[in-house]
RNA sequence: GGGUGAGUGGCGGAACUGGUAGACGCGUUGGACUUAAAAUCCAAUGGUUGUAUAAACUGUACGGGUUCAAGUCCCGUCUCGCCCA
């Protein structure tokens, strides 16, 4: 019988859909295990054959792991708040719950094809108010808590207030944005007001003037994981800075905590790099430079306190508060003019452009607090306002940005640090800085003679003791702005007096996203929820206008999927005691700033609470590559309708075209469906080679704009879910970005062809009990052992050729033997699990496969009893020798040198060594 | 500029701690079956020379080095990807 996908696949589908294969209990009598995939968000264009890469591989993983004995959690659901759908709903007007319920049902027709084992009985949905009643509930959790740095924890708010009724906040380390300080008494003697602004301060979720990204074109605010190159990530829309009072996460107090946790957990190395350098923790030394004829001070950090002799100005961003206060009466104008002209440019372009120095002297003079110099203060766009304190000491000798700076404007250039190796030099001959990395001090004062690491240690002990700095420790990474002036989000539960913000009562969860006339923004810019009636308390207080952003609900979906249906609590302990944290999370490095990190912190934060028992997320990370597109060009004879086959039209001046991938088979076109896709094209006429119209062909971005885009849902229509499965995995390690390519699936189909053709004689099933044969078990078993490493490795490509090997052999072998073929079939399932339970069925099973037992290697079938040793001579490959497999080293040696084509490689000579690796090679040396 | 990962046939890719480079698949070529095609099966397939069934040389981005032995280790160069500036 022939190998029927399209008649079976659907039928075992649904048959798991009744009989509820996948679902999974807190089974406490067997090991628990927690597979999990990003989940998508469910866009309009459906799921193209990139998407389940990394579903795929879990999916495999997961089976695996079932097969093995443990109970896995393997859940999906949808990242369904958003922009796309917002935006889609400002041209359509239609609801953005209404396109979201209808791609989500797009989404789950194509997984459903593709036969995954996900328990669907827990599917989440961001955008479901059961869902958002708990990530509002989290969020409530962070306004209510603060971050003790003594304890290195969060705690209760009331806790805080508590220290203060005893002691102010002077005696207090606490992650905060509080700069004043105050007594008991003077926290008594505050109004309500008063004190719910300082407590503010000191939330984990907290409203404050921040600098934000602000994009017009989206009209709404836009994480730092959310710009790149001064660009929307989403649409490419320009970005520009803006201060508004937004909602804060205070991620930062958390900071060290994330870093450290980086060397618990399997990760790659590059996503934990990202990861640290997003954090971006710095040593150095915090000091005071003092304005001559003046009390301001001003603040800068410097991880290289140690050149602090060689500074010869300082550098103010022009957006720093304290250029005003700085800039002398003479110079105001030209100050004000470069400040203008400064905000033109995008951080971005400050940064990037290293050899334009532009800049403005400030009129006045700063007093180097170690050296006692006067130096001249000036302003420029080098220096960034967001980072660090605004405001830089200008090392020119060891530093190229400075170098250039004082080159430009003709500053002085003094050299600090001579390099080992070198003498001093005069900084006038100078091309550029000079490396300050290691070496020896001079000019330096009390640090002269010594190195570099012993002179930070040195003059920051020196900076503590004279008062003029502190020692500190830096990060880069920034609180989350947590506002968006967006519709298509989680509504806060706050609700503002007078104009402070308050936490509704528990109890009002979830408060729903109202229906609002339009998804605009008001006529007066507020963001739409401003639109919503009686968008306010009972009382009349006024609910926040702005929802939350992307990040929100991807935050703590995890735990959720562990009790997806509790309306008491996000997770209850019990669940999460069973499940803990994701052992495997698969998806796509992309999220490496941006969700990794908050996920991280959110768990931290609940785990503070005591909410959840473990302190990270997850365990393992894989990062699937991308699948590339293979696109195909026509080439147009310019200015004419001639249209040149690939390989002739050097000949000619051509304008390369994409044509569609559906109108191409093997590279080569088809002409009367190439004439109909276009009207331009109707009456194209084709220069041909071999009577064939061969296209180019290129890798790119898969998308609709290259015509490129493979459906997974016609490969399973041609081929089926099984060969898609297969061949995603054939096509190359799961971490690595590679093009896809419709034209090898074939073989990866003839495979499953073969398998199936081994359980049967023409119409017949003919599947016999009779014992194996020890080639046969040895054929298995090698098998069974190169697959279970393998998919232990997540190596699923070379599974697949282990697989196909063993099918070709058995093949030859003309086995079809139940104590072979049944552990096989086993072996596959987690692969293609249709054709599996399709035959485990046949040999008579009448429960699923999923829950058989993974076969495991007997290394006994893998001994043979002759080995072959391949004979080198000087490293080189010559012949082989058969000897027996227990045979000496010196057997093998004198084996090797008593073949007959041993005389001609040794011409005559005496070997002068021969070594023998055991099981490997001989290499003899002449 | 700094960090990091990579570079292997026409293509996707194999090669565990150094030990037969190119597994497996695609493509290509030849053959079988067929009136023909598709499908299927068999064989060959890194390159060069060659008596094309022998055989030799060469070969994992490039140049050196270590080693009995290097795709794998070390040093330098080039190119590409990603991250940070």
């Amino acid at each position: 019988m022939e190998y029927n996908f399209s008649e079976i696949e659907p039928q075992w589908q649904q048959h798991w859909a009744k009989q509820q294969t996948y679902r999974v209990t807190e089974d406490t009598s067997r090991p628990k295990y927690y597979v999990l995939d990003m989940f998508p968000y469910p866009s309009g264009a459906g799921l193209h054959v990139g998407h389940p890469l990394g579903y795929i591989a879990s999916d495999i993983y997961s089976r695996y792991k079932r097969l093995k004995g443990f109970n896995v959690l393997h859940p999906m659901g949808y990242d369904a708040f958003g922009l796309p759908a917002e935006q889609y709903a400002i041209q359509t007007g239609q609801h953005p719950a209404i396109t979201t319920e209808n791609n989500i049902r797009r989404y789950r027709e194509q997984m459903d094809k593709i036969g995954f084992s996900y328990d669907w009985s827990r599917e989440v949905r961001t955008c479901d108010p059961a869902y958002y009643h708990w990530t509002q509930w989290a969020f409530l959790q962070m306004f209510k808590h603060w971050y003790n740095n003594r304890t290195q924890r969060a705690e209760p708010i009331e806790k805080l207030v508590e220290i203060f009724h005893a002691q102010g906040n002077t005696n207090l380390d606490a992650a905060t944005n509080q700069k004043e300080q105050f007594t008991a008494q003077e926290w008594l003697k505050m109004s309500e007001a008063e004190q719910q602004t300082v407590l503010l301060n000191y939330r984990l979720a907290y409203l404050a003037d921040t600098m934000v990204n602000w994009c017009p074109t989206l009209g709404t605010v836009l994480a730092n994981d959310e710009v790149k190159d001064g660009l929307s990530v989403r649409g490419g829309h320009p970005v520009v800075q803006k201060e508004m009072k937004q909602w804060c996460l205070r991620i930062s107090a958390y900071a060290q905590r994330l870093l450290d946790g980086l060397d618990q957990i399997d990760w790659s190395d590059s996503i934990k790099e990202i990861q640290r350098n997003w954090i971006g923790k710095s040593e150095g030394a915090e000091m005071f430079f003092l304005i001559k004829d003046s009390n301001i001070r001003l603040q800068i950090f410097t991880t290289r306190p140690d050149t602090v002799f060689g500074v010869t100005f300082m550098v103010l961003a022009p957006e720093s508060k304290l250029v005003e206060s700085v800039v002398a009466e003479d110079q105001k104008a030209n100050v004000l003019a470069y400040i203008a002209e400064a905000r033109k440019r995008t951080e971005r372009e400050r940064i990037a452009d290293v050899k334009k120095m532009t800049g403005v002297f400030s009129g006045t003079y700063a007093i180097n607090p170690l050296t006692r110099e006067e130096i001249p203060i000036w302003v420029s766009d080098y220096v960034l306002a967001g980072y660090g304190t605004g405001a830089i000491m200008a090392v020119p000798g060891h530093d190229t940005r400075d170098f250039a700076f004082a080159r430009t404007f003709g500053l002085p250039i003094r050299q600090v640090v001579v390099p080992f190796g070198q003498s001093p030099s005069d900084p006038n001959t100078w091309p550029d800085a000079i490396d300050s990395k290691d070496g020896i001090m001079i000019n330096s004062g009390i640090i002269n003679g010594l190195q570099v690491n012993a002179a930070i240690a040195k003059i920051n002990e020196h900076i503590a003791q004279a008062g003029i700095g502190t020692v500190k420790v830096n990060y880069r990474l920034r609180d989350a702005i947590f506002s968006r002036q967006r519709y298509w989000g989680e509504p806060f539960p706050v609700c503002y007096k007078n104009g402070v913000p308050y936490a509704l009562p528990e109890s009002e969860l979830p408060l729903r996203l109202p229906e609002i006339d339009k998804y605009l923004p008001t006529e007066e810019g507020e963001p739409p929820l401003a639109r919503a009636k009686n968008w306010s308390t009972k009382q009349g207080e006024p609910y926040e206008v702005c929802t939350m952003p992307g990040f929100a609900g991807s935050s703590a979906y995890y735990l959720r999927y562990m009790d997806p249906h509790n309306s008491q609590a996000l997770v209850s302990k019990a669940a999460n005691e069973y499940w803990r944290n994701v052992d495997l999370y698969l998806g796509g490095s992309e999220h490496a700033t941006g969700h990794l990190i908050y996920a991280r912190f959110w768990n931290k934060f609940l785990h503070d609470l005591g909410l959840v028992c473990e302190d990270e997320p997850f365990k393992k990370l894989i990062n699937q590559g991308m699948i590339q597109g293979r696109s195909n060009f026509v080439y147009r004879v310019k200015n004419s309708n001639q249209f040149v086959s690939c390989n002739l039209r050097q000949n000619y001046d051509t304008q390369e075209i994409h044509v569609d991938i559906s109108l191409v088979h093997s590279d080569m076109l088809d002409l009367e469906a190439f004439k109909k896709w276009r009207p331009e094209f109707q009456n194209a006429e084709f220069i041909l080679e071999d009577g064939k119209y061969i296209c180019g062909w290129a890798i790119e971005k898969m998308s609709k704009s290259m015509y490129n885009v493979v459906n997974p849902d016609d490969i399973i229509t041609r081929y089926g879910a099984d060969t898609l499965r297969m061949y995603e995995m054939f096509l190359g390690p799961i971490e690595v970005s590679k093009p896809w390519d419709t034209n090898g699936i074939d073989g990866v189909h003839k495979f499953l062809k073969k398998l199936w053709n081994l359980f049967w004689n023409a119409d017949q099933f003919a599947v016999t009990d009779e014992e194996p044969k020890r080639d046969e078990l040895k054929v298995l078993h090698r098998a069974i052992q190169k697959v279970t490493a393998d998919i232990e490795q997540f190596s699923f490509n070379t599974s697949v050729s282990a697989f196909m090997i063993c099918v070709n052999e058995l093949t030859s072998l003309k086995c079809n033997k139940k104590a072979i073929l049944e552990p096989l079939l086993i072996l596959v399932a987690p692969f293609a699990p249709h054709i599996a339970e399709e035959l485990w069925h046949r040999l008579g099973h009448d429960t699923t496969i999923c829950d058989a037992q993974f076969p495991i290697c007997q290394e006994e079938y893998l001994l043979e009893n002759i080995a072959t040793y391949p004979v080198s001579f000087n490293g080189k490959k010559r012949y082989e020798i058969v000897v027996k497999s227990d045979a000496t080293m010196q057997e093998v040696e004198e084996a090797a040198l008593k073949a007959k084509d041993a005389a001609k490689w040794l011409a005559g000579k005496q070997p002068k060594k021969v070594i023998v690796v055991p099981g490997k090679i001989v290499n003899v040396v002449v």
